[in-house]
DNA sequence: TGTACATCAGTGAACGCGCGTTCACTGATGTAC
DNA sequence: TGTACATCAGTGAACGCGCGTTCACTGATGTAC
């Protein structure tokens, strides 16, 4: 049944954007193809006409992840304060809830890093995290001071989302966020 | 082939013990009970004359871990600057390319959270570290910015082994080494 | 001390399952005449 | 404008594979007599 004019890179799209969900929420191992396909309410046959492997999937759908992060962080950033307006998002209790819709450092790098297929797309996520948090900063070494709080945010997002109490995830996402931004007042 | 008395507590060691490096380096899900009993020269089978799951055993072999950690962690807090040595240590190249042999919350935590099966034990080594860096510390909030340190640690662990770039990966250990001491000296 | 028996850690084949991938096929649409 | 044909996105059965788990079995050792 062949389909209307750019009816394939329609659903080559929605593909990659339920795969950059579903990687980001359960890991990459943890996708199966054929839930994946089902869910967009087709059969897991047609994957290869897209894709040549999940591999490729895999790339595609970080490097999306990646587009629409950019995207998000270039509002945050055009915005009166915006070291404290990224801190405040990225540390929100929206995005520790929703790991599906965020950052995919937290979520994807180590299992990237374990499988021995690191990509391209993680260095190009967090330098661009990287550059953006260091235009804000006043004073010396911007660039290392940034790296330091990237590491910090990613780290904690990650803890405050693995740890079982609710009370200490909280704090996490808490004292974290006013400590960074504490530590940048100074 | 019955064993001779204490035979099978020591298999069960054996067991967690790899289990706690292969689980800390590939993952819990890229991890096949079935290679793990045959690197030990048992056969499957056995597994679970020992345990009566998979998920018992990951529940296990974090707490060894975490044990392993309180071991290595009370020797580095007995020094005369522990908080540098710890912070040295952990942001370390050792520690960096010994996954199998370090703290699991950089590699377990995000699949454990992701799995919906979060381990008490996960708090514990989180609130472990974070009550022996604050007793380092000197003036206010202590526990908040030892809390702050650590997602710090976390964080940059994990993005210094998932990087592409060996320069990238070097560089944030660096930085964010060299860059948390300042902070607390200062 | 010597023999019969019970124990049970470990064996290895088998279970159903979901994985990633392949492939012959379908059939609605676009194109050519 | 109407008809014949080519295209190819998507179908769905099947592939081999490794997974976690089960189970009837083995056989060296400890125990009982």
């Amino acid at each position: 049944m062949r389909y209307s004019a750019d009816h394939k890179a329609q659903t080559h799209k929605r593909i990659i954007k339920e795969a950059s969900k579903r990687f980001r929420r359960d890991g990459i191992g943890a996708t199966g193809l054929q839930p994946l396909m089902k869910a967009l309410g087709l059969t897991h046959g047609g994957f290869y006409s897209h894709f040549k492997s999940k591999e490729e999937l895999v790339e595609k759908a970080l490097s999306v992840a990646a587009d629409d992060l950019d995207t998000h962080c270039a509002k945050l950033f055009a915005q009166e304060h915006p070291l404290v307006a990224f801190i405040d998002n990225y540390l929100s209790e929206w995005h520790q809830s929703s790991p599906d819709q965020g950052c995919p450092l937290p979520t994807m790098s180590s299992e990237l890093g374990q499988r021995g297929q690191p990509s391209p797309t993680t260095d190009a996520v967090l330098t661009a995290r990287v550059t953006q948090v260091a235009a804000t900063l006043e004073g010396e070494n911007k660039s290392q001071r940034s790296l330091l709080i990237m590491s910090t945010l990613v780290g904690a997002l990650m803890l405050s989302r693995s740890v079982e109490s609710p009370e200490l995830s909280v704090q996490i996402l808490e004292v974290v966020r006013e400590g960074l931004k504490d530590q940048e007042r100074a």
